[in-house]
RNA sequence: UGGGGUGUCGCCAAGCGGUAAGGCACGGGUCUUUGGAAUCCGCAUGCGGAGGUUCGAAUCCUCCCACCCCAGCCA
């Protein structure tokens, strides 16, 4: 049933298979995904985590998860409890290959007194503005510090005092002695150990001194023998540096640094800076607001992992800045959730119906399928009555040519119901339209008649006794421009929020067997939409529905094209 | 004005010297008790530009242009 394509290939694959080829790694593959938890995972990091464990999977090799915490200050367990949990609901395994870089902060500390040993490195005493000065420009190279020719022995003691804590933060750091004068800013003499007295996370108060991120990724990579270190495109600067200290040192292996091109999606951000100032601002509810491009704001709107794991393949990995079309995000959901959604019907925007002609009183269960290509999924009972809603937008009293919903005089199926024609149209004082009278046909019970006639079109419903109320949640795209990165001059890409990213329908009417969905369940609403119920807010007695996306509209697009017609 | 990258359809993306895959989007048809789904058809004489090499170039060479990254004691 499931026809996407075969993964195509891309070049991190390619490299993989050439290094097989050539017998490198003794023909092992060991990936990683190596996040800070400093904040949570979104759909960027799940670029990073498919292909890191896709890759593992693929190659029969395996893939770590490693926390890069060497920065006590940003980082929390909140985090780190977050980003498994959404590994593990991505659908990713690490097995027993959970690591933190804090595991080898003791190992690390080492390496750097030996790379001191070897005169590769030396205590700085410049202070951060001074050391900033000295690293010259772009354009311009730097110069030497003039600390950079302290003896081993007295580096040995200084770095030794700094561990002690003798010295406050900024006094001094440890640099790695390269060159100056280097035309890659990143390898003129580069820091590798700052004092820090923070707590960390994991190690509390056991160091104040913490590597930084050049020295402990490329060492953490070798202790675990990563075979293929896949990281985004602005660390291709640091590349150089990351071998530079495995040939300095010796080191158990020496990974391979790939880059590829990270995630941009439209209609969104994807950068943690962003979305941290989103939940801060208080422009959303918070990290898993289902608006929220976040794997918990994804998993909470109720977007299956697999759709998100399909997206994934499906967008390539690659060298070239892009940025992804957010319909095609679209199109992996409804197309999983279109296979294994049982339908129901719900009424968002609820218009009375009074069928004039049908018994008072009398009710009728009808059967309808929980999914029309899909007998095995089962069957639900629906009530029919007198008294019922439909969508308001399927009624329009003057309607436009292409129109062919209810309107007066005309017939219209009840999608598992009866054929009704409508007689009538009540308005209120301010000329609202309130009620519709309609009759049925009652040969047409279950949607069909002897005579076979056509109406062109079946509406979704609801018996007003049986009904439940239900607030659904719809959302749209959070931003209104397409790249909210793209900012002019004092702009800010809150300036872009979409004030209609959230709508609330609190009247909502939705048929009975939906008193009984499961928190998180997801569901069909025929003819308009995926959704799924909060896992937050929804209760057995007040339900509460999230739009996880819409059906494709092709009225809406006659509607647009129409308006765009007339307008133009 | 330094260094490192990237440019193939509206958006992604294969292609690795033998004559432009695929997906999304878009347009149209069939079918339909969801204006859904399914299905069929259409959609780059063209690969940032200009030269060159070659029987043959998106693929090789030269020059040019555009965009991205780097001057944290962040990652």
């Amino acid at each position: 049933m499931n026809t996407t394509p075969p993964a195509t290939s891309n070049f991190i694959k390619t490299i993989i298979e050439e290094d097989l080829r050539l017998g490198k790694f003794n023909g092992r593959v060991v990936t990683r995904f190596p996040p800070e938890p400093n904040g949570y995972l979104h759909i960027g990091h799940a670029k990073s985590i498919c292909l890191n464990f896709g890759l593992a999977r693929e190659f029969n090799g395996t893939c770590h998860l490693r926390f890069d915490d060497t920065n006590p200050i940003k980082e929390e367990v909140e985090y780190v409890e977050s980003i498994q949990r959404d590994v593990r609901w991505l659908g990713f395994d690490w097995n027993d290959k959970l690591f933190y870089a804090s595991d080898y902060f003791l190992k690390l500390h080492d390496y750097a007194v030996e790379l001191i040993r070897r005169g590769k490195a030396y205590v700085c005493s410049l202070d951060a503005e001074q050391i900033r000065e000295y690293r010259g420009t772009l354009t311009t190279p730097g110069k030497d510090s003039p600390y950079r020719d302290r003896g081993v022995a007295e580096n040995l003691d200084l770095f030794a005092r700094m561990r002690a804590g003798e010295f406050e933060e900024g006094e001094h750091v440890l640099r790695a002695k390269i060159d100056m004068a280097s035309s890659n800013v990143v390898m003129r003499d580069p820091v590798i150990y700052r004092i820090k007295k923070a707590a960390h996370h994991r190690t509390g108060d056991v160091w104040c001194i913490y590597p930084m991120y050049d020295f402990a990724h490329c060492l953490s990579d070798s202790i675990e023998g990563i075979t293929h270190s896949i990281c985004t495109l602005e660390f291709e600067n640091n590349r150089p540096l990351y071998h530079w200290i495995l040939d300095a040192l010796e080191t158990p292996c020496h990974p391979e640094q790939i880059e590829f091109a990270r995630l941009n999606l439209s209609y969104t951000v994807i950068s943690k800076r962003k979305l941290i100032q989103l939940v801060r601002d208080k422009i959303v509810s918070g990290w898993d607001d289902p608006r929220m491009p976040t794997i918990s704001g994804l998993r909470r709107r109720g977007v299956p992992p697999e759709a998100i794991r399909d997206f994934c393949d499906r967008i390539g990995v690659a060298r070239a800045d892009s940025m992804v079309d957010i319909a095609l995000l679209e199109h992996c959901i409804r197309e999983d959730l279109n296979a294994r959604a049982p339908r129901v019907m719900a009424v968002l925007r609820p218009l009375k119906v009074v069928i004039t002609n049908y018994p008072e009183g009398q009710i009728e269960e009808l059967e309808a399928p929980l999914h029309p290509e899909k007998a095995d999924m089962g069957t639900r009972m629906i009530p029919f009555s007198r008294d019922l809603y439909i969508e308001q937008d399927d009624f329009m009293e003057d309607p436009p040519k292409k129109f062919y919903r209810l309107a007066p005089g005309r017939e219209v199926r009840l999608r598992y119901g009866y054929y009704i024609t409508c007689r009538d149209v009540i308005k209120d004082a301010q000329g609202r339209i309130v009620e519709l009278r309609c009759v049925y046909d009652p040969a047409s019970r279950g949607g069909g008649t002897p005579d076979n006639r056509k109406v062109k079109a079946t509406l979704h419903w609801v018996s007003a006794a049986q009904a439940r109320p239900a607030e659904v949640r719809t959302y749209n795209h959070l931003f209104t421009v397409q790249n909210p990165n793209e900012t002019l001059e004092g702009q800010d890409f809150r300036g872009f929020v979409n004030p209609d990213s959230l709508e609330v329908l609190s009247n909502c009417l939705v048929e009975p067997h939906l008193a009984l969905a499961e928190s998180g369940s997801r569901w069909q609403f025929e003819r308009l939409g995926y959704y799924s119920v909060d896992s937050v807010d929804s209760t057995p007695g007040a339900l509460v529905f999230n739009r996880i996306v819409s059906l494709r509209d092709s009225w809406a697009k006659i509607q647009a094209s129409e308006k765009k017609t007339a307008g133009g």
